[in-house]
This record gives C-alpha cells, structure tokens and sequence, in this order.
DNA sequence: CGGCTTTGACCAGCGC
DNA sequence: GCGCTGGTCAAAGCCG
C-alpha cells in the first residue's frame, strides 16, 4: 500500500502496476475459464529466428468441410474501451455475468446530443470525457441489392443524410430489439460500386440476440475487440513514455494490422482506421489523443466473382512477428451472398507478411483477405509478401522488426499481450484462451470456429426480420472476465 | 392504431 | 466566428 502511494505520486509506476494487476487478473480469468478454452495464443522465442506468433484464433475443426457450428464468440465484447464499464453494466442487466455492476438500468444508451450539451456544461468531468471517446467501429462491406443487409436484428430508421463525396444517402437505423440497445448502424452504398453495401455497426446489444444475429455480431465483435485492445494498450502512459520497446512492438504489430502488403489468397478485409485523419494506428509517439476519433475495422466481404472459395489453408506459417486473428464457420453466408464465396471459411489473418496499406479511405488501413476488389483497383498499388514469407517489393520495415526484438526481448510483455488478447478475443463462448509454448499457426489450429448456422442476408428494411428465429441467449461464459478486465482498463486511464 | 419511414430542422464537432 | 459535415430528433405521413 505504501509501496502504491509512492508510485502513485510519481505517476507511471502507478500505471505500470495497474498494467500488471491487470494482466495478473486475467491470467485468473483466463485460468477460471480454461475448462471451455478454444483462443489459443502461442509464441514462440525460438532462438534462431526469434519468432513470435500470436494466434488470436480460436481453436476449431475445419478439416473435411466439417465445421463446428458452435457459436464461439458471444456480444459481450465491449467495443469503447471508454464505455466498458457502461456497458458492462447493462450486460449485467439481462446478463448473469455482470459483476457489480449498477442496478439501475439505463434508459438511453445513446446519450441525444441534449444529453451530451448537459453533461458538458460543467466540468469537464471523467464522463463527459468518456463521451467524447468515440466507440469502435466495425463497418462490413458486402454487395447487396437489398436496402440494407439483413443480419438478424430488428432495426428501426431514424435518419438518413447525403453524405460527403456520395450521391448515395446514408441511412441511419437504431436497434429495436431492446428500447434501451444503444446499437447503432449506419447503412450507405459504396461510391465507387453501388452494388457493394457499406454496413457500419457501433455499440454492443444489451440484449439477447436472435440466433440469426449473432453472425455478424461475433464478427463484429471479434474485430473490434483487436481495436479495442490494442487501443487500450496504447494509452496506457506506462508503455508509451516508459516502454519504449514494448510502445515499439504495440506500435508495430498495429502497423501490422495497417497494411503495407496485400495478400490476394486470403479472404477476409481488416481495416483498423479512424476517421479521417490518416494512418491512426502509425504511432511512432503513441498518444491518447490518436484514438480519439472512431476506431474503425472494416470487414470486406465483397471479392471478385472468380475468385475460389478461400479459405484459411493458405496462411503464412512462419513470420518474424504475427498475429493471427481468425474465424470460420459463415457456410449459411456463402449462400445469403453468394458472391462472397470466402464466407464459408471465414477468416482474417493478421501477419506482416499479409498486410497492406490502403490509401483510399482518407488513410484507413486494411487487411484484405479477398482478392483486391475492381473498385479498388485504383488504389495505392499493395506490396505483396509472399506466403513463404519473401518479401517481394519491400524490406521489412524497421518497426517490425523493432517490434519483434521488444516482444522477443520482454518475457513480461509477451504474457502480457498473449494473455490479454486471448481474453479479448478468444474467451468467448467458452472461456479464456490458452497459452501454448508450441509454435502454433498451422491452419487447422489457428482457424477459429467463431460464428456458424447464422444468417446475414440483404433484405429490405421494411422486411429487416426475413430469417425470424427464436431469440436465443447470446451467452458469453466470459462474460466476468471480460468485465473485471473492462474495468481494469478503465482504472488505466 | 401501432409501428415504421420520410424529411426538414437542430445540434455538436471540426477545420479554416 | 463561420461554414461544413455528421449525427440525431421529431413531426408528419404511410402502411399493414
């Protein structure tokens, strides 16, 4: 206790100890829910090539077209880092993983901007400021005729804008479901291809979902949580005025994630970007003014109609410093969109070798795992890294391999991060991932079973609810750990 | 009649 | 301070 007073007063020992209490109690979590483990996250220091292979993936049996159809990521992924324990609150309303949370329940979600003009006309207190964060964002790209894409909810239109630089209007819809789900989702056609539908989803269901919703809520989820956790490691003062490896490794694996290269074979499209400002996860001085914009990833799932069904099977097995992030298990999207073919093994990869840097999105980055989209064509052209890891047009670039000397080179911060995102992404629906010492990226294991026997299909608004499904508990047996550690990064900030 | 969409107005944030 | 833009509200109308 004194020992923390002193540190208090001296400011980033203070957040350091919070960083490790955190990563202590997720090491309890992730040891409370290891029975129903399926995240799996390994590294490995091998000495001649000091790899490092952070598999975000969750464990899954895909060999012989067989997919588990369990649903493997659940809803209670808390998006904004800064509106977890929010959020968990009202997980712990129709939940039964809430843990202390408040009782009341809240009847706005969405706080109106009358709500927010309050809030701010005083102090400019913690809880304004957490307002001001923007939540996560997962946007999904996907063609459709229809109005919008059905993906199970029931949503309700609210607004609808002409946005800037598309004669498309943007449609405005809120979750119906529950009155008080503070979900919202922006609808609007891709400029350069109408044919594609630019599906833009914020906030968590506070309620349970249909299980023809949980589809692209476990993507959504999964994807963001990549965001949300690295996010979250970023303003932590303690690795970025202290750690300046580990800034360094954050920094780089989120370089990452904002690709440099593009690989074709794979089949699935991260993009990590804010809005508009440019290349928001290159920080070579990671600050929490960076992240204060909408952290976005984008789910592509438009690739062009000749591509073969891809699947994970073409993964890279060996990089300096990877992260895996995968899924599987969309087979019921293969035939809602049929010219998504990737869907029926649904996975992303997250490598240095596979990454590329898209310019087209006022500086967002991507992750494309479909083959590069015609309607892209004019974009920056991508530097592809071949799957045995030649690097074709390009040297590895210093942050890289920054990042990998400080993760190599820090024991703590690779169980840390392990552990971390294995909590964040591979807990769900099931429990905490595990940590293996094996070098694991072989596809087999690394392919998550995330979402399966769900539907996303486009429909018109007016018929939001084609697939009515009987409303089942999107149960998260996380769900504690996901709060106790929601609540530790908020003692962070 | 209830639920939904439409649409103009309003507000806040941001850049200049 | 001003204008632009994104996001939301709420009244009016539509539909089953």
């Amino acid at each position: 206790m004194q020992d923390q007073k002193l540190e208090s007063a001296k400011g980033e020992p203070r957040e350091e100890n919070k960083m490790l209490e955190f990563f202590d109690i997720l090491q309890q979590d992730k040891a409370e829910d290891a029975t129903n483990a399926k995240g799996t996250i390994s590294y490995e220091e091998s000495e001649e090539s000091e790899l490092v292979s952070l598999s975000l993936g969750i464990s899954s049996n895909i060999g012989e077209g067989i997919v588990d159809k369990r649903l493997e990521l659940g809803l209670d992924i808390n998006l904004d880092p800064l509106d977890e324990a929010e959020d968990a609150n009202n997980l712990s309303t129709e939940s039964s993983f809430g843990e202390g949370g408040k009782e009341e329940e809240p009847t706005e979600m969405w706080p109106p901007s009358k709500v927010l003009k309050t809030m701010k006309s005083g102090d400019k207190s913690e809880a304004s400021q957490k307002h001001d964060q923007k939540k996560a964002r997962v946007s999904i790209r996907a063609r459709c005729d229809a109005q919008t894409m059905n993906d199970g909810c029931q949503w309700r239109k609210y607004g609808q804008k002409m946005a800037k630089g598309n004669p498309c209007p943007r449609a405005y819809y809120r979750c119906t479901v529950s009155p008080s789900c503070p979900v919202r989702k922006q609808v609007q056609r891709c400029a350069e291809d109408m044919s594609i539908l630019i599906t833009t989803y914020e906030g968590i269901h506070n309620h349970p979902l249909p299980m023809s919703a949980t589809a692209m809520a476990c993507t959504t989820s999964s994807a963001s949580t990549i965001i949300h956790f690295l996010s979250s490691m970023l303003q932590s003062p303690s690795l970025t005025s202290q750690h300046g490896l580990v800034n360094s490794a954050i920094s780089s694996i989120i370089n990452s994630f904002a690709p440099n290269n593009y690989n074709p074979n794979n089949a699935l499209n991260f993009s990590t970007y804010q809005v508009p400002r440019p290349p928001q996860f290159y920080i070579p001085n990671p600050s929490i003014s960076t992240f204060n914009s909408h952290p976005t990833i984008t789910l592509d799932l438009t690739t062009p109609p000749s591509s073969s069904n891809s699947t994970f099977t073409h993964v890279p097995k060996y990089s300096p410093t990877s992260l895996n992030f995968n899924s599987s298990g969309f087979s019921p999207l293969q035939s809602s969109i049929s010219q998504s073919p990737w869907i029926n093994s649904f996975s992303a990869y997250f490598n240095t070798g596979t990454v590329t840097q898209n310019t087209n999105h006022g500086g967002n980055y991507m992750l494309n795992t479909g083959n590069i989209q015609p309607s892209l064509g004019h974009l920056h052209q991508p530097i592809y890294m071949s799957n045995n890891n030649t690097i074709s047009q390009q040297s590895f670039p210093d942050p890289i391999v920054a990042a990998t000397k400080a993760i190599t080179s820090n024991p703590k911060f690779q169980s840390a991060l392990a552990t971390a995102l294995t909590t964040y992404v591979g807990n769900e629906g099931g429990g905490g991932g595990r940590l293996r010492e094996n070098h694991v990226t072989e596809s087999a294991e690394l392919n998550s079973k995330l979402c399966s026997e769900n539907t996303i299909a486009c429909a018109s608004s007016r018929n939001s609810n084609m697939f009515p499904l009987p409303l089942q508990v999107s149960k998260s047996a996380s769900g504690s750990c996901s709060n106790r550690s929601n609540q530790l990064l908020e003692q962070w900030k």
